[in-house]
Formats: structure tokens, C-alpha cells, sequence
DNA sequence: CTGTTAGCGCTTTCAT
DNA sequence: ATGAAAGCGCTAACAG
């Protein structure tokens, strides 16, 4: 691997000429610039990036950390949309991503431990919002700079970009009013994310608002017992329709009903959010809220990076927007 | 942020003692290296890996390179399951991931070109296998260590990992066919990668020896062509059952059946490769031939960090093995 | 068992 | 416009 001094010395200069070659200094004529960047070719030399940090203190390297949990939470279509995002925007800025996940929120918080301690990330991205979260702390605690995707919970004034999620369920909510529905029940996971909490809030409104009686249920991400709880909610009730809190929810809450011959969407309506090629080829295909994430890994990207590099633009806009895809599941 | 000198200073011994005690060098006393952790808690000192990474050469990252694609193909449950697989394993031998995607080939190429010119990744894990590959020969000529996961195909004598597809092929329609189905049609997406060659070989082979007309449809990954394939295929014959290549084709083929008021399994089985979430949690749930992903993404790490490392250690087997999950779509 | 010394490859004053 | 020299934080001979 040629070095830099091996490109010096076939261009007859310095060092810190070639140096300045490589980060476009203006101070140097046209004449060696050319000659020097001749002899990059011709040696195939690229900078050696890990020298280059030692010095400037600068990686370009960003962290991101999604929550803990299996595969099938890690593998939410909406989280790789919006890595995808992340990615895609990283890349165009020349940032390098790294992704710490885990399995248990005590290993989650030891990686991002490791990470930070190993002072080669420059800031983190954190894929989920929840109260009193440890990893957030530790961020904190270690003066990271870092950006929340969801709702900003500490009052340490940090970075966030998020959608409206209450006006989304509200949105939602109305268009299956707008179709006459009004037994129409809720379904969420269990969990503490506050993107959970602030759909659950819009439903609400929504039924109240029209005067409608609104049903909330949680329930496991677990075959059995959803397959149990709908049995139970459909009995009981002329449900028409089900609004489901994410995607992995709405497919099992789909796939329950196939079994249970409730065919969709005539015996039934479902809609639910984070719109993915999940609900493009489900059967059938589903109504769903499409959150951008795209968006959402884009501005995160930016925001983070604008504070990283101290050019704090505060003019952009934090809340993505959101729409409804209508598709056979509410038809 | 504390250094190895501030360490040394505080615990009155050079730098070098420090060194020692970090990497756990035998040959420092028990007291010293004991007051020399202490100081380093104290300090809250942890040592600086780019500076390591600077002088050893050992950055300890491992580049994994996916296939280009849009986010349904890389949002494939298989290829994430490799991803946890080896990002697991990765974190046991304390190694870090970094992943390069695209949505270009040319893209791609350029992205892989850039990691190893940074020259702080020590060796790549190629998620798939195909002939005459750019990113390929890229690896090879700059001679970096790269193992893939699938079919080896360069005559490079690369390291790789992967399962048996043909035999895979051969127990999922010999299981159909025990099973009375006679008129068992392939479905494969277009596409030159060599596990779908594979499993049309074992599919041809199974359906031969049973003296079974074999029928092998490619089909491009979209909707409407795909419904429209289904109609044309399912009227003119009496199949019974359909094996598709993969998951995602699988999905789209039962989200079709599904418009097409066929219904799985009572008209039709359905069954394919790479078992996943999105099998289990189907409409009906499918069966699927699980290829153990995680095993394959950890073998691939093994091979590469002992090949980096030196430690050429070939007893292992380099083939993971592979089972049919039973679901409703056959039953 | 421990200290001294000389770098790793690069950037960055400070000169000129 | 360019060079010389110092040093980023660490490791690795070589001494002793």
C-alpha cells in the first residue's frame, strides 16, 4: 500500500503538499496539483483513512441503533425503510453507518457502551423513542450528539424528527368513518414506544369526536393469543372494521382471520400503519398509512450531520408527513 | 478524552506497561497491572482504535456486501437473517460490520471500491453468488480476503458457505409428490443468481425420477404480470400444487391466488424456499424450507476471521444443512 | 518485569 | 506556493 510519502516523493514535494492536494487546498499551483494527483494514479494511493481520523479527530462515521428484540421486530419493513433512508443519505455526505443491535435492552446498552468507548462514532441515531430509556441516558450521560426518530422525550433539548402520529390515526380513523364504519376496534402491542401511545391517542379523538365508542386492545405479537382475542372481539360484536398499531401486527391479525374464514374485506376491514411491500402484497392487499421513512432516515441524517459539523440549521421541518394508500383490504 | 499517557502518568509507569496491561500481557506484575486498571477506571480511560488500528493493522471490521436492489429485495427475511446471523457472531469475536448496499450494480461497485481503498476493512462477506460478478473480481484483484455465501463459482478456490439447493429442491417436491401431486408447477423469478438454478435443477430431477411432467414458469417480481401468469397456467391444466423459488415470489403468488378467489390449500398447495416470519405469519401460513440463515452467516464469519487471522482451519463444513417446515398450505 | 525509542500515515502550525 | 517538523494515540522491538 503506497503512503503518502511514497506519492511525495515521486512528485518531487513534500508531504504536506500532497496532503493539501488531496483536500482541494487552494494554495497550491495548478501545475504540482496535477502532477501530484498524477502520482496517486499512477501509484493507485488513496489515504488511509484511519490515520487521517487519528489526526483530525473526524471518522464520518454514524451510529445507528435500533431497539432490542427478534428478528421479526428488528425486520420491520418501517425500520428498513427508514435504514434505507439513513443509508442512502449517509452515503451522498460520504458518512459511514454502523448498526448496533441486540437481542436484550442490557446487551443493547453495553454495545452502544462499546461504541462510543471505542471514540470512533461521531454521533448516533436512535430508531425509537421510549420514557426513561437507558441507552438515551447514556448518550447523554457521554455528550454524544445524537437524533431521535420519534417523539423527543428528555428536556435535554435533543434532535428528533418524527411524523404527526396522532393526526395519523386521526386521518385514519375518519376515512373508515367517512365509510359509514362504526364498531371499529384498535389493536396494539404491547410495549411502551411512544409511537404506540400517540396512534392509540388519535383513534380516540376520532371515535370521540364523532361520538362513536371506541375499543382498545392489546395484545402479544403471538399467534395464538391473537388468533384467541379476535375470536373473542368478533363474537360479541358487529365489528366492521380493525385498525392495527404496525404492519407485523396487522399480518398476523390478517393471517388469524384466514384461518378463522373472516374474509377480508367483505365480512371485515382492516387498515393499519407504516406502509410497506408488506401491505402492497398481502392477501388481500392493505390499507396503510405510508410514513415516509425514507423521509425520516433523510432528516435524521441531516440534522445529525449539520450538528456534527456545527452548522446548526434549525429553518428544516421535523414532522414528516404521512398518507393514506388505499388498497383492497378497505374497498 | 483520557490517553494512554494520562493512564501511565497517574499509575507512575511508561506507556508501554499500560499497552501491556490492556491486551492482558503476561508479563506484568499483579500489583502494577492492578493499580493500572484502577487508574484507567478512574480515568475512565478507554483505549483509542483508530490509533490501535493505525499501528497494528488490524482494524477488526468485516464488509458485508449485499446484492443491489430495491428495498423489497433487500428487505428479504433471508438475507436478514444472514445479517443477524453474522452481525452475532461478529460481536462474539468482537468484530465490527459494516454493510454496502445499493440499488446499482455500477453503484455498488463504486461503494465496494471505496471500502477497500479506505483500507480499514479486512475482509468482505458476499451475501449472494452469480457468474462473472464485478464486485467479485474487484475483491480478487485487490486481494482481499472475501468469503460468500452461496455457490462458488471463480476458480480463485474462494471461501464460501452454503446449502445444498438441489437436494433442497429434491426433498421439497418429492414431499409434495408423496403427497399425491402429480401436476407440480415451478415458479422462479428472472434473474441469473445461482440458487434459483439450483433449485429448478432439483426440482427437474425429483419430478424425472417420478417420471412427472416438470413446468418451470420466470416470472419478473410484479403484480399484475404475475396474476396473469397464474390465470393463464391454472386454466389450462389440473395443478395441484405450486413451489415457488423464493419467499417474496411466494408472497406475491399467494396475495394473487388471493384476488384469483383460490384458496390455499383447499384448491391449491403452496409451498417454497427460505423460511422466515413471513412464511409463519402468511395467509394461510406457507410451507418452507428453512436453510438455516443464521448458521450460514455465522459460518461465513468463522471462515473469514480464521483465514484473516491466519488460522486456516478447513475441517469445517462448509455446507448448512436444510428442513421443510410443515404449514398449513400443504395440509 | 518494565522503560525507552521509534514509528504507523496523516495533518497542521510555522516558517520561508 | 511549498517544506520542515511536531504530533494524533497507540504498539512493538530492543534494552535492561
Amino acid at each position: 500500500m503506497p503512503t503518502i510519502k511514497d506519492v511525495a516523493a515521486l512528485a518531487n514535494v513534500s508531504p504536506s503538499t500532497v496532503s493539501r492536494v488531496i483536500k482541494g487546498n487552494s494554495r497550491i499551483s495548478n501545475s504540482t496539483a496535477e502532477r501530484v494527483r498524477d502520482c496517486m494514479k499512477q501509484l493507485n494511493y488513496y489515504p488511509n483513512q484511519m490515520a487521517r481520523t487519528l489526526v483530525t479527530k473526524r471518522s464520518k462515521t454514524i451510529g445507528i441503533i435500533q431497539k432490542s428484540g427478534d428478528n421479526s421486530i428488528k425486520q420491520n419493513p418501517f425500520l428498513l425503510d427508514i435504514l434505507t433512508g439513513i443509508h442512502r443519505y449517509s452515503e451522498k455526505h460520504s458518512y459511514l453507518t454502523v448498526v448496533t443491535t441486540s437481542t436484550t435492552d442490557e446487551e443493547l446498552k453495553r454495545e452502544v457502551e462499546r461504541s462510543i468507548q471505542s471514540q470512533y462514532i461521531e454521533g448516533f441515531i436512535l430508531l425509537y423513542s421510549r420514557a426513561h430509556d437507558a441507552v438515551e441516558q447514556l448518550l447523554i450521560d457521554n455528550q454524544c450528539p445524537y437524533v431521535i426518530i420519534g417523539k423527543p422525550l428528555s428536556n435535554h433539548g435533543s434532535l428528533f424528527v418524527d411524523n404527526d402520529n396522532i393526526g395519523a390515526a386521526i386521518d385514519l380513523t375518519n376515512y373508515l368513518i367517512n365509510k359509514n364504519h362504526e364498531k371499529i376496534i384498535f389493536l396494539t402491542e404491547y410495549s411502551d414506544y411512544e409511537v404506540f401511545k400517540d396512534r392509540v391517542k388519535g383513534y380516540l379523538q376520532a371515535m370521540q369526536q364523532h361520538h362513536l365508542v371506541p375499543q382498545i386492545q392489546s395484545i402479544p405479537l403471538n399467534r395464538k393469543e391473537i388468533k384467541n382475542c379476535l375470536i373473542e372481539l368478533l363474537k360479541s360484536d358487529n365489528v366492521t372494521a380493525i385498525i392495527t398499531s404496525d404492519t407485523m401486527l396487522n399480518m398476523m391479525v390478517i393471517s388469524a382471520l384466514y384461518e378463522l374464514k373472516i374474509s377480508i374485506p367483505e365480512k371485515i376491514k382492516t387498515a393499519t400503519f407504516n406502509d410497506s411491500f408488506l401491505n402492497a402484497y398481502a392477501s388481500p392487499p392493505q390499507t396503510a398509512v405510508d410514513v415516509y421513512p425514507d423521509q425520516l432516515g433523510r432528516m435524521a441524517v441531516h440534522l445529525l450531520t449539520n450538528h456534527i459539523e456545527g452548522n446548526n440549521d434549525y429553518s428544516c421541518e421535523h414532522i414528516i408527513p404521512t398518507r393514506i394508500i388505499e388498497r383492497s383490504s378497505t374497498i
